[in-house]
DNA sequence: CAAGATATATCGGTTTCAGATATATTGCAA
DNA sequence: TTGCAATATATCTGAAACCGATATATCTTG
């Protein structure tokens, strides 16, 4: 059960990166989204309730996504008990061109610190 | 006055990257890493006093990097004067095998974040 | 001789982080 | 059939990080 966390903490322009890039695959919601992004990073990024959510209402206010609410209805129990909800987000235009922006910046942030660790001998390039 | 934050910020582990592999050049002291970092960056990379000085001390203290004092002797002043001093700091062997390991968390990074965007259509891959 | 650059360092208000907590439903296995 | 894990959303809160401002002092240049 080790737990060291050798990649670097996402911080929230990271995870905005993230989560916008899943969203751009299709509409999801913020449990899935989080299992899809420890599900693909081999668990390597964890993006808790507790950063998700907040991050998810932020993006909702600036427009950079739009939401429903969903309405589960349970198999089992009475067909009008009031059931799960879920809350779907699909991304926005404005979302779509702050996608844009945060790839760029991140490649401008990338070939930055690679122009750093790409003069020390030891260190090989990042491909 | 445009201050835009096109890059993401720095965390504290990336401006240790960055630090270290400024040091793996040869020894240097805090005003000139701070300024070698904004001027190879063009400017991008901004790491303050507020930052840099509490990193280094926490470097040292962690045996990354090894230290010693100046004394800059004042061209026109009295000889016996104090002067400026100057902190130097130079790689300590613990610190390159630390400066190794930032480096491979940064590529696990990087290609981590490239495979979510790189499934985006619209998303170039960053070289 | 004043202003700006060099040089190190801390303070403190704001923001961010992430584990814990809260609440409720659903599915499954003992 | 009951209880636990998983699903699902959301906030609370203590700790950590961030970064502009401040402090102090020297050196250089016009």
């Amino acid at each position: 059960m080790a737990r060291k966390t050798a990649t670097p903490q996402l911080t929230q322009d990271h995870t905005e990166l993230i989560v916008l890039s899943v969203l751009s695959e299709g509409p999801s919601y913020g449990y899935s989204i989080s299992k899809q992004i420890a599900a693909r990073s081999e668990d390597e990024f964890r993006i808790g309730a507790s950063q998700l959510y907040p991050l998810l209402t932020k993006m909702e206010k600036q427009g950079l996504v739009e939401t429903d609410w969903e309405e589960i209805k349970s198999k089992s129990a009475d067909p009008d008990a009031p059931g799960r909800k879920r809350k779907w987000y699909r991304l926005a235009s404005k979302g779509e061109r702050r996608l844009q922006q945060r790839i760029e910046a991140h490649k401008r942030f990338t070939s930055l610190i690679n122009s750093f660790i790409a003069t020390d001998p030891a260190a090989g390039a990042v491909a």
